[in-house]
DNA sequence: TCAGTCTGCAATCATCTAGTTGCAGATAAG
DNA sequence: CTTATCTGCAACTAGATGATTGCAGACTGA
C-alpha cells in the first residue's frame, strides 16, 4: 500500500458530514434519499458525498429494486489503520532514538 | 476519543503536499525554510501546512536558536490508527452478521 | 553596528468543494 | 396506463483552501 491510494481515504474522512453519513450507514444500509430524510442536507449533496466515499473504497453501492442502497465497508478502514500504525511507530522509534542519543551526551 | 478531534487529523492527512512535508520531517526535524529548499513550494505555503499539521497534533515546533524546527509526532497517528481499527471492526462485524442472517434464510 | 537570514503577518489570486435548485429519465405500484 | 418516487446530470453560488508575492520585525554573526 502507498500513500497515493490513501490520500483520497483521508480526504474523504476529513469532513463532518461524511462522518454523519458513515455513522448512519453503520446502523444499516440506506439510499441517498433515505439518508436525506435523516440528515440536514439535500439528497444531491449526499449523493456527491457517497461518490467521494465510494471513490475512497469506504462504501459500496447495492441495487435493491429501483433504489441504490449503500453499504459501509470496514476493510478499507482496517487497512488504513494498519498503515497508520506502522508509520506512527516508525516516527516514535526515531524520536526515541534521538532522545536516547541526547541523554547519552 | 471522538470524531470531533479526529476530523482535523484526517483533513490534515488528506493532502499530498502535507505528506511530502511529513515524509521530509520523518528523516529529521527541519524548519519551514529548510523544507522550502527541498520541496517545490514556497516557505509561506509550507508554514501554513505546518500550522495545519500542528493543529492536528501531528507535528510539534521546537525552537533552535532563531529558527523554529518541526518534529513529527507518531503518537497522534497511533491513536488515530487504534480508533480506525475499532470502527472498521464494528462495521465488518455488522456486515458479517447480515451475511449470516441472509444465509440462514 | 550592520548585513544576512529567519520568522510572521497581510493581501491577493485561482481553484476546489460543499451545497443548492431544476430538470429529465427510469422504474415500481396502483 | 398513469402516477409517484427514486436516480442521475447539469448549472450555479458561496465559502474554504492551496499557493503566491511583498513587507516588517527579530535575532545571529562578522
Amino acid at each position: 500500500m502507498t500513500t497515493g491510494t490513501l490520500v483520497p481515504v483521508f480526504a474523504a474522512l476529513g469532513d463532518e458530514t461524511r462522518w454523519s453519513i458513515l455513522a448512519a450507514l453503520g446502523e444499516g444500509d440506506a439510499s441517498a434519499s433515505a439518508l436525506a430524510g435523516r440528515l440536514p442536507v439535500t439528497r444531491q449533496a449526499i449523493a456527491k458525498h457517497l461518490a467521494v466515499l465510494q471513490g475512497a473504497g469506504l462504501v459500496e453501492p447495492v441495487r435493491v429494486g429501483r433504489e441504490v442502497q449503500y453499504r459501509v465497508l470496514g476493510s478499507q478502514l482496517s487497512e488504513t489503520a494498519r498503515w497508520l500504525d506502522t508509520i506512527g511507530a516508525e516516527w516514535d522509534r526515531r524520536l526515541a532514538a534521538i532522545k536516547e542519543l541526547a541523554e547519552g551526551l
